[in-house]
DNA sequence: ATGGTGGGATCCCCA
């Protein structure tokens, strides 16, 4: 069972993109953030490549979105018991998984309004995390999450040292979801150098591999169980038109 | 060097 959680930057910019990664890669579950669009306007011809779809959208910012090849039952939109006027986060359950598309605020800069709502955001996703724990199911919360983890998620760290997406706060926010048990897929299967999945735009930083690590896929004890391997799919942000992140998918042991 | 690039809106915001 192959899961992957990808910022795609606008949807409907990246509509081909989208398509011939569905093609190629014939993903089970995709979870898409950062839509740029309202609902009504997502483009659900891709149902037509073997896709059910469940969005929650919004005008020009945010938005996340679940496609499966699997029936799509138990949908949740918005995180349970958190107030946000923002489409960040949506659930469902599919395929025997329970997964969400998360789109972490980004945060401006540090201890502005958005770095303050960062880190609300963060608490309110570690509440519910907890709770979804007790559910005792194979669950994957997947998206960009606006962190790197650690010095080893960034290309230079000295440069990025204290400044949003590195600072200590928002690293022990993600901290928090992993010690309550979820496990960070692609740090878990990878040896040697942690890949990166989003290159600015700027200044050339894919063409130096000036990435940093900040979309993840977390894993409950039952996922982390049937887990086999993580590929981040870099190639998507060489082409024309790229989002500025690359897809991640984790592989799972045996279907549904 | 307070820039740079890109998307979606509107005559700028957010990343």
């Amino acid at each position: 069972m192959k899961i992957v959680t990808w910022n795609v930057n606008s949807v409907r910019a990246r509509l081909p993109h989208v398509e011939n990664f569905l093609k190629d890669e014939q993903p089970d579950v995709l979870l898409l953030q950062e839509l740029k669009c309202e609902s009504h306007v997502f483009p659900f011809s891709l149902e037509d490549l073997g896709y059910n779809i469940a969005v929650y959208g919004q005008k020009t910012y945010n938005g996340v979105a679940i496609l499966s090849k699997h029936p799509i039952e138990d949908v949740q939109r918005g995180i349970p018991n958190f107030e946000d006027t923002t489409s960040r986060y949506i659930e469902a359950f599919t395929g025997g998984v329970r997964v969400a598309s998360v789109y972490v605020p980004n945060g401006q800069e540090v201890d502005s309004v958005a770095y303050v709502y960062k880190l609300k955001f963060f608490e309110g996703l570690y509440n519910h995390a907890q709770y979804l724990l007790t559910l005792d199911e194979k669950i994957v919360i997947g998206g960009d999450f606006n962190v790197a983890p650690t010095d080893d998620d960034v290309y230079n760290p000295i440069a990025w040292k204290n400044q949003v997406l590195c600072t200590p706060l928002e690293r022990e926010a993600f901290r928090k979801i992993v010690y309550a048990g979820f496990t960070d897929a692609v740090a878990q299967s990878t040896q040697g150098p942690m890949p990166y999945t989003w290159w600015n735009y700027r200044q050339g930083a894919f063409a130096k591999d000036g990435g940093l690590r900040i979309d993840h896929l977390l894993l409950s004890p039952q996922a982390t169980d049937s887990l086999n391997n993580t590929t981040v799919h870099r190639y998507m942000r060489g082409l024309e038109k790229a989002s500025d992140h690359a897809p991640v998918e984790v592989q799972l042991k045996g279907g549904m």
